[in-house]
DNA sequence: AGCTCTTACGGCGACCGTAATAATC
DNA sequence: GATTATTACGGTCGCCGTAAGAGCT
């Protein structure tokens, strides 16, 4: 005579769905239909996992849900932690069945994309060549969001990331800038660049939130100027273009400037001027990384050893984790 | 047409079978009865999971498993903290539902049960009277294995606890010890007890391993004295019927002596002579606390605000966790 | 009116338990 | 031979999906 068991239990599925529901603004209709499945399903599972607990988890106004309740926020919190090791625990299995081969996502700028990442990526690729490689550019904010939700492995940007508590983030080099010009443009005939210089010109530079452009300003507010900005974009290829229409003068990151490529432009080091800013990389804490995780991650910043990622897992407040890398000596470019 | 879903996923069963069968001495059958459930239900539901997850988890010669392969060992771990969250939305739930009412299980010594937490219970039991208490008594191992496990919530001892990573002990207070001798003994006439007087006389004390046993042996052997022991108990009671039967001197915590009911016996102040002891409480890592679980810690503590055992909780190496408690002035008995 | 959550109902699948088999100690 | 794990088999339960109903915005 079968199951007469404890009668219920909590189940995954209820947790996944109590997450889904949190992630779609607590519209059951919406997360059954990220989960591929039905929203009376959904509907039900969460009346059952509520029932089991005794609490709610989700106010509801009528037909509608309003709010998470206080003893929701904490479960939910939780059942995160837990789909979160259950991932895990599908990784470690694919680790150990097979370290060289598996999926590494990475969701970053198009600075890194375009300048930073193409000689790691190669060396990477060679090293395991069976690792499917799967790269998301968007702005900051973009790449944050997906790394915390667990959709890309890695967060590598340079601003607006580090907010977030879920994320560890682990600086991996220091950058300049470098002012761009046309050939023949005055700033070219100058002994040494200064910021009032600059700014007697129009501006064609980042958008604010991306690429360390909070740094520019502020520089030009410590002087007390306000250049007029021309044009902003979130990428250094636009900005060549607008500087060679003549628009103003670019204000790029020193390694987006290709001296093969870019021969009809002229750069002008800026490193002087503004506070360098650093690139960092992140990832979710409490993933299990793979081997090829780590590796990727000491390709990109050497100083990043799995011993140094570890310990900065393991570190959760801010200043900790600062003066876990204030030692370190960062690559400057 | 129903579920032509992902085929399988992990089950929380599964992972609870799994942690079974590893405190079960890689037996199923003993795992499965300590479910209560059958062999066979168990033993498939591990092949589906090692299916599943396309690694073994166990190395099995024939029809026997002999040991966790390593990638078993990291999932193992993983599983038993997912089963311990899950736990805790339970708890959680159980807290909001009710935060008056619920179940608070300690496992402590003889000598905490019988001296120390009789009148913290008094007041918690008025301040809680619809928390149900459990009480159970052991040897610290014992304890120390009980709150591990997670069949108790606290563990209350003072020796061989806080090897466990898994547990966060926090020191309570320090006590000392007297010599315990029937009255008209020859100690008694002495105007200040040396080390060496005790060692002359055989001794009644604890069992080692109990309330502080080692220290007691430090002592001897620092002054490189070695006392004979008439006998050992694992606890003072059974101690002061052998002083009464003359057997020896006794030594034992100050704070087992009652001036009452042991009035026929002697107590003299050793506090000199041994160094003191420290009683901690612990309870498992990652463990969410209710609030009357917090309150009770205070009432045995007064210094462990819910804001230090927070702090303590974060804190994972040893190391730090005395730095934490080393400012404390922790009460001396 | 439109959208959304809930209730009702039916079917397939899965888990559990009993029984029998195989393999080790 | 005793214990233990696996295979085989059958029953019940529970989840999921479709369809219909109820309540907001």
């Amino acid at each position: 005579m079968p199951q007469p068991n404890e009668v219920h239990a909590v189940k995954l599925q209820q947790l996944r769905y109590l997450t889904a529901i949190a992630k779609n603004n607590l519209n059951i209709s919406a997360a059954a239909e990220s989960l591929y499945t039905s929203q009376p399903g959904v509907s039900k599972q969460i009346r059952l996992l509520e029932d089991e607990l005794g609490v709610e988890v989700f106010n509801r106004n009528g037909k509608h849900l309003t709010h998470i309740t206080p003893v929701g926020e904490r479960i939910i919190a939780r059942a995160e932690a837990i789909l979160r090791e259950v991932r895990n625990i599908q990784v470690i299995a694919e680790e150990f069945r097979d370290n060289s081969r598996g999926t590494l996502s990475i969701a970053t700028t198009h600075t890194q994309a375009r300048y930073a990442l193409p000689p790691v990526i190669r060396v990477f690729r060679e090293r395991y060549p069976q690792v499917l490689l799967q790269l998301h550019q968007g702005s900051p904010t973009q790449i944050a969001e997906m790394a915390a939700s667990g959709k890309v492995d890695f967060a590598i940007a340079t601003e607006a990331i580090g907010e977030c508590h879920d994320l560890v983030m682990m600086p991996c080099y220091l950058w300049n800038r470098c002012a761009l010009v046309p050939q023949g443009h005055p700033l070219t005939a100058l002994p040494r660049l200064t910021i009032e210089d600059i700014a007697r010109h129009p501006l064609v530079t980042y958008v604010f939130g991306f690429t360390g452009r909070s740094q520019l300003d502020d520089a030009f507010r410590a002087a007390h100027l306000h250049p007029q900005v021309a044009f902003t974009a979130t990428d250094a290829d636009v900005i060549k273009t607008y500087v060679r229409l003549g628009l103003g003068v670019g204000i790029i990151a020193r390694m987006a400037y290709d001296a093969e490529a870019d021969k009809d432009l002229v750069a002008i080091d800026a490193a002087h001027l503004f506070a360098p800013s650093t690139t960092k990389i992140g990832f979710l804490r409490g993933s299990f990384l793979r081997r090829f995780q780590y590796d990727f991650i000491q390709l990109f910043a050497p100083h990043l050893t799995p011993q140094v990622v570890q310990a900065a897992e393991a570190t959760d407040s801010q200043e900790a984790l600062d003066a876990l890398f204030g030692a370190c000596e960062l690559p400057q470019y």
